[in-house]
DNA sequence: CTGTGACTGTCAGTCCGTA
DNA sequence: GTACGGACTGACAGTCACA
């Protein structure tokens, strides 16, 4: 089983560093608290459906494409 | 896009009952809560990543898979 | 008698404001 | 970028009602 809960922070990471944004920009665009953000990414807190699916609507893509990121690595 | 959360209980249940199950063995096999499972079929509970992943390898298809038929619902 | 909806109360964890 | 404290809610157990 492709633990999804460890790779999803990794993968947000890495997407959001890809775009050159920092954490509060990418916090902006997602509608979320920057602190919320960081503990995301440090897999300190694990969201819920609709704040996974903001985060990928401010990075972009598809929820299915960022999920599918993560099913794969 | 923004109504992956309306889409997510009805694509559960559909899933569910192709394959016949009742809440409560859907519920058995994700590890969950028969009443909770029913919540977020009824979409008066938004699951959490980690619930979403059970609740998928519970109806044998990955994630992304999953969301990814919310998406195109 | 099985499957579901609906309503409590409880607790861990999410989410945010502030630093 | 992280750390901390409080408010909010995901998740569960238990129960009753309805088909």
């Amino acid at each position: 089983m492709s633990d999804l809960n460890q790779h999803f922070p990794l993968v947000v990471r890495q997407l959001r560093k890809d775009r050159g944004w920092s954490q509060e920009h990418l916090a902006e665009k997602a509608d979320l608290n920057r602190s919320y953000v960081g503990e995301i990414e440090r897999g300190d807190a694990i969201p819920s459906l609709l704040t996974a699916e903001k985060l990928a609507q401010a990075l972009e893509i598809n929820l299915s494409t960022l999920v599918a990121q993560c099913e794969q690595a």
